[in-house]
This record gives C-alpha cells, structure tokens and sequence, in this order.
DNA sequence: GTACTTGTTGAACG
DNA sequence: TCGTTCAACAAGTA
C-alpha cells in the first residue's frame, strides 16, 4: 500500500513524464473517485490546463495545474497511478481503472484503485499550506528541520502513546503506515507496545535513525509491493524483500532465529519478535 | 461463508 | 482532554 516511500517514488517518475504536458481529456468511469466537486466542474476546470509540478505531501501526491488549482490525490490502501507513454496502448488498463487523463501528445495517466478507498480532489493551489493545516501533518521524516531533537520532544508530548500506532498516527509524523511503522520497531529493536516516554535516549536515536534510513531505502527501491502497489510505470517495487517483520508471523526472526509474533494493535495487525525487540 | 487485510475518519469508552 | 478501540468504507485472499 502505498505509503511515504511508493507515494515518492510515483511522485518523480511522474515529474520526469508529464511535467509540462497539456491535458486534452478526463474520462471518468468512477464519479465517487472525485471528491469536494461534481464530475461535470472537474472535468471543466481541468480539462487544457498544463502539469506545472509534482509534489507530495505525506501520503497524498499533489499534481499542480496551470490554472492554479492543484490535484491531490490519496491512493490509500490498492490506488495507482500508472503512465502510459503511447497512445494506442492501454498499458494496465482494467475494470479498476476509474479515471484517465488524456494528454495532447497522445499518452496517458491512469488512476486505478481496487477499492476505491482513494480519491482525487481539486484544490486551489494557494489553499494547500491550509489543508496540510487542517489535516494537521506532522513533520516530513526524511526533512531537514525534522532532526532528532525534534523527534525527541514529539516523543515526550505523546509519552503515553504506544510508539507504533504513534508512528503511523499521521499528525505525529507524516507518511509512515503499517508495514514501515513495523520495519522501524524491528530494526531499532523495540517493543510496538512500548509507550513513547519509556524509550531511553539510545533506543530513540536508534529508532530515529532507522526509520530514516528504511525510508531512503524504500525509496531507492522504488518502493515495497506488498498489496497491489505499482510504480507509475506499472512495475512492482523492489524493497518487499528487504522486508524483515512485516507480514513474516510465524516464521524465524531474520535476527535471533525466535518466532515472529502477531499481535493487533490499535486495530493493526502487528508483527515483531519476542525476543530481540525488548 | 468467515475471517482478515489496510488508511483514514469519526464515534464511543474509560 | 487524551489515548485506545472499533466500525465503516471495499474487495480480494486464505
């Protein structure tokens, strides 16, 4: 599912494709995929403009216009956003594809989702800095400003707070879902149920560390397709398997060899090992 | 048929 | 107020 590291990843390949191309047409099969505006006004405000820039935020990508409306877009749990270079292709086209942006040069993007969980919205590009405000995001991990003297007194502010679903808590810190909530507990060697206050220095600055670096991982692999993720160029992301908790209950920790437990945790199916994770 | 998966929201509870 | 749990959304997998 895509999460910080896929949402990236999708948001430069489409930097590099469809940067500066004029939209020619919107086919909308889904019309619950648009939301905060009818089908028949999206497609009117979109249709001719040009992709100025891609950017993201947390978990949404945001595919700036010329006509200073912005689209945002969340792919929540199965959502794709795949690029078709030809226009007599229909590369990955399927009975989940639920918008298509038509594009002037005669290639495609196509905005799928298997559970229409997901959605695209029109927002006025002046607005976001307003909408970040409203969802409350916490800071961007892999951000200059986001050091570890600030995750060390986020910490302290949420010391009750069980650190894993606090991870995934995105007002905490933006972009981590479950399966890199649970890869940063497993690699810092801590309990998910432990409470913020009681990490020690060390196990914060590990568990800092740690995150950061799988991230970075994550996104020079162009992500981890666990679920129905796909890259903009519909292929799979290749951090699945350098996966070490994620979905492994049952089977021997890749550190100590003990048996990977599962547990829920605030709703959450959650993997870690008894043993090594203290 | 049943349980389970997941991101986010919103409600309910202690 | 705060943190936690659960239901809801949907559709596929085991």
């Amino acid at each position: 599912m895509p999460e910080l590291p896929e949402v990236e990843t999708i948001k430069s390949q489409l930097a590099q494709r469809i940067k500066s191309k004029t939209i020619k047409k919107v086919e909308i099969k889904l019309a619950k995929m648009v939301r905060g505006a009818n089908v028949k006004d999206f497609e009117k405000k979109v249709v001719g403009t040009k992709i100025k820039d891609i950017k993201r935020r947390a978990k949404l990508l945001l595919i700036e216009l010329s006509n200073g409306y912005s689209l945002v877009i969340h792919l929540k749990l199965t959502g794709q956003l795949i690029y078709n270079p030809i226009s007599n292709i229909q590369y990955l086209t399927s009975k989940y594809t639920h918008i298509i942006y038509y594009f002037t040069d005669g290639s495609k993007l196509l905005h799928n989702d298997m559970r229409q969980f997901g959605y695209v919205k029109l927002v006025k590009t002046k607005d976001l800095p307003k909408l970040f405000k409203e969802e409350k995001f916490g800071p961007e991990p892999l951000d200059k400003d986001f050091t570890l003297e600030k995750f060390k007194s986020l910490l302290k502010e949420k010391g009750r707070a069980k650190i894993k679903p606090l991870l995934m808590n995105q007002t905490f810190v933006a972009g981590i879902g479950n399966v890199y909530a649970q890869e940063a507990c497993f690699n810092a060697k801590i309990k998910p149920t432990r409470t913020a206050g009681s990490l020690t220095n060390k196990e914060v600055k590990d568990l800092y560390e740690r995150l950061k670096k799988i991230l970075r991982e994550a996104i020079k692999h162009k992500g981890s397709s666990v679920d129905t993720y796909v890259d903009a160029e519909g292929k799979q992301g290749g951090y699945v398997s350098f996966l070490k908790v994620y979905r492994r209950e049952g089977k021997k920790c890749l550190r100590c060899g003990a048996k990977i437990k599962s547990i829920r945790l605030a709703g959450r199916g959650t993997c870690f090992c008894p043993k090594c994770q203290i």
